[in-house]
DNA sequence: AAAAATATTTAGGCAAGCCAAATTTTATAT
DNA sequence: ATATAAAATTTGGCTTGCCTAAATATTTTT
């Protein structure tokens, strides 16, 4: 079956929208992740619906079928790949990968994906530290949790980042944060749950408590 | 300016069509190359020329402005690289490559397109010994001949295919031809203009007139 | 339970690209 | 020079995806 770009698009939205939230995947959180109008999602859930891709009603909302699922793990999987491609071998920062990554995604050519992660080395991560599933749509499970929720004292890895926007991508850069860092925290602050954290056994530094929602630790 | 994939489509294929044909470039031939209906190149022609990417009129057909032709050499500069790419690195043969070359070529990022010339080494040829065009659009030049032409006697050099359909060259891979080989020409046969030719100084074997035409060597 | 707020759907339209059929223009041949 | 053939264009219509505005549903609040 073909599925265009678009519909590619709609599933990718419906698959993390439904691993976020817990209940119902509405049209106006897909119309947000996808930054279109949502009088325009009706129709299309309607055309996934019809294609079997998805289940769709209003008391429910949109979910993936079987065949959605397995078409929107493709697309992640070859989203994931090139970001890793693009960092290891191109000279790209973690904040550059994404766009581009958006495009490579829709790629068509089954021969070229598997290639791809061979030359990887098929990695089980991306440089965000998100899980890239495997051939078989199966999804590795990091059992990480936020830095914000850890322990003084206690040292921990940095395994990934909960914001994939440039702008946090960037500052993480600036205060000399990347995967694979150890961290300790030292201090909370009470007033604004800032923390005050020892990074890589030298530096120290502080992380407003936003941000140490948005880093992942094991 | 936003080049849409489909009016890239349009400029390579005007690219292409005037560098084989020496006359006008007509509306025929572009309908030919995209393999789609005369009557949708008229409006598009249009729209290329009010964007300055051609000249187009009735008389002299289309012709690509200094701005349109820019853009098809990066593209086809994408696409070789790609297809380079995909060859030395991802183990697909050059029958394969085109397919995937002609999606790749489409990826808008130009830090990409530096990157990827810089991991390939910026290689002046593509696996079918077709030229890159460098980073300012210069296209190196290979003063090549077709194999019909050469005199018997003479040892030559396999520079480049003059067809890049999958038939042709998975041909070549049947008889063990491929780029830099080298060729003597033994025999012309009178009938039907079809070579005997001994291949990397071992084997001895046959090519009809219509293959010696496609091989270009030097 | 009524009012207010939020979500969804309907209806009418638009832009990009494509096609088939009919027509006009240009080129070729007698 | 004109009849015929070939090439280009026009016309009308299709599909995919998007939008705005208005109408319905559904929740949430009071």
């Amino acid at each position: 079956m073909i599925i265009s770009i678009t519909e590619e698009n709609y599933l990718k939205a419906i698959f993390s929208a439904t691993t976020h939230a817990t209940g119902r995947v509405g049209n106006q959180l897909i119309a947000e992740k996808l930054t279109i109008n949502p009088a325009s999602v009706t129709e299309m859930l309607r055309k996934l619906d019809e294609k079997k891709l998805i289940s769709y009603d209003r008391a429910n909302g949109a979910k993936l079928t079987k065949e959605g699922l397995k078409a929107a793990v493709k697309v992640i999987r070859k989203h994931r790949l090139w970001e890793t491609f693009l960092v290891e071998h191109l000279n790209f920062t973690w904040a550059e990968v994404h766009e581009v990554a958006e495009q490579l995604e829709h790629i068509q050519s089954d021969k070229l994906l598997n290639e791809l992660g061979n030359f990887l080395g098929n990695p089980n991560f991306d440089p965000h530290g998100d899980p890239i599933p495997d051939r078989n749509g199966k999804i590795p499970i990091l059992k990480s949790k936020i830095l914000a929720e850890v322990e003084i004292g206690r040292k921990v890895k940095v395994v990934k980042v909960a914001d994939n926007t440039a702008s946090f991508l960037k500052y993480l850069d600036k205060q000399g944060i990347a995967l694979a860092d150890t961290i300790i925290v030292k201090e909370v602050q009470d007033f604004d749950k800032s923390l005050l954290v020892e990074l890589k056994g030298k530096i120290e530094l502080y992380l407003s408590a936003e941000a140490a929602k948005k880093i992942m630790v094991e």
